[in-house]
DNA sequence: CCCATTGTGTATCAATCGGTATATAAGACT
DNA sequence: AGTCTTATATACCGATTGATACACAATGGG
């Protein structure tokens, strides 16, 4: 019952989404956000909450964009290509035109002031979540001998993951899909065997 | 002549370099400054400018505060050991505890709203600097036979900014020293020969 | 039809943003 | 001393920030 709701909420996260995706958590205004989902500030509060839930539906809706390439790697069946389906993955993901530049995980809230704290820790943690991800595939991967016994799960998911915040500040610096693709590619020549 | 200035600019400059470094540029308002800094408003003005310039001779200064590893590593002694100064050295630079965390030129202006667009450029530019003057080193470098004949300069350059800004990312999210080791240590695994 | 419920639009809130006008204070120079 | 120049302090500017009060519109249930 109740007036039903006017605008697509979906459709509307996405225009928050690729704002935040643009210019960050701070640097993006309730004004720019209404402009751009088309609905008033009363309709955001009501559909949203506020500015910092908005942020967190972003956050759950751009994880379901970045889902498809990180869960494939995942799901590589060994090491090796696990490593090179995230690395590729995220160029791949960069080099798309149709997504702002860079990666909102890491940019959308990486610093900041103090008033965006609780913004800034769940951008961190949901990156800390993602190291874990790999490093409990890499550590089956040894029990299954897809990597030498000496490697350790911990510092390649470290290097891993900093490969792809590495891609991320190049990607939002301007850099050219080559550029990405050659960063890959070295990168993948430290992984072991 | 005139009114003799009743503080110091250099000291005032450090205060205003570590705030935009744990705030990042649009983080930091001009009331964080002036209590940081000690002085007042006016004060600020009538010495650095405003907001946009203080920012820009911050980055100046913090230049000259990372000039000294950075430097170092383009003056060592072979491709490997600039490779080892650059990656080691950010490391050292991220784990003392003096600095704030992270890398002021990754995070200072990386994304934001659209005011802050000239801030974002300038250190843009100046991480494409040092990748540069990283390139025109490996290039040499090859000439001298210090690097495989089948190595790319621009590529093996392109790796080590990322691996550099990757670890200024986990940095900033509050990774120990051993963290950030062990990721200099996997990546100098992908270094040729 | 009437009412309860919920969304929308206007107009506004206090707080903060970057930036200054104005007056005064403190030194150097003649 | 008197004056010129520059720094400091107070108080303020218009604009924008995130967030709402209020009135009205649109639906479903009785």
């Amino acid at each position: 019952m109740g007036r039903p709701r006017e605008f697509d909420m979906e459709a509307a996260l996405t225009k928050a989404m690729r704002l935040f995706w643009r210019k960050g958590y701070e640097g993006t205004s309730l004004s720019d956000l209404t402009d751009a989902m088309g609905i008033t500030r009363p309709s955001l509060y009501a559909a949203f909450g506020n500015k910092e839930e908005l942020f967190f539906k972003v956050l759950d809706r751009y994880d379901r964009e970045t889902s498809a390439f990180i869960q494939g790697a995942l799901n590589a069946p060994n090491a090796r290509a696990m490593a090179e389906g995230l690395i590729f993955g995220a160029c791949a993901f960069h080099s798309d035109k149709r997504n702002p530049a860079g990666c909102l995980m890491v940019h959308g809230a990486l610093v900041g002031s103090d008033e965006s704290l609780a913004v800034r820790r769940e951008t961190s943690l949901r990156r800390s979540e993602l190291k874990g991800r790999i490093t409990q595939r890499l550590k089956q991967a040894r029990t299954k001998h897809e990597l030498p016994q000496g490697a350790d799960p911990a510092a390649l998911a470290g290097f891993l993951v900093a490969v792809l915040r590495g891609l991320a500040v190049e990607a939002a610096s301007g850099a050219r899909p080559v550029d990405l693709k050659r960063i890959a590619a070295v990168a993948m020549a430290a992984w072991p065997e």
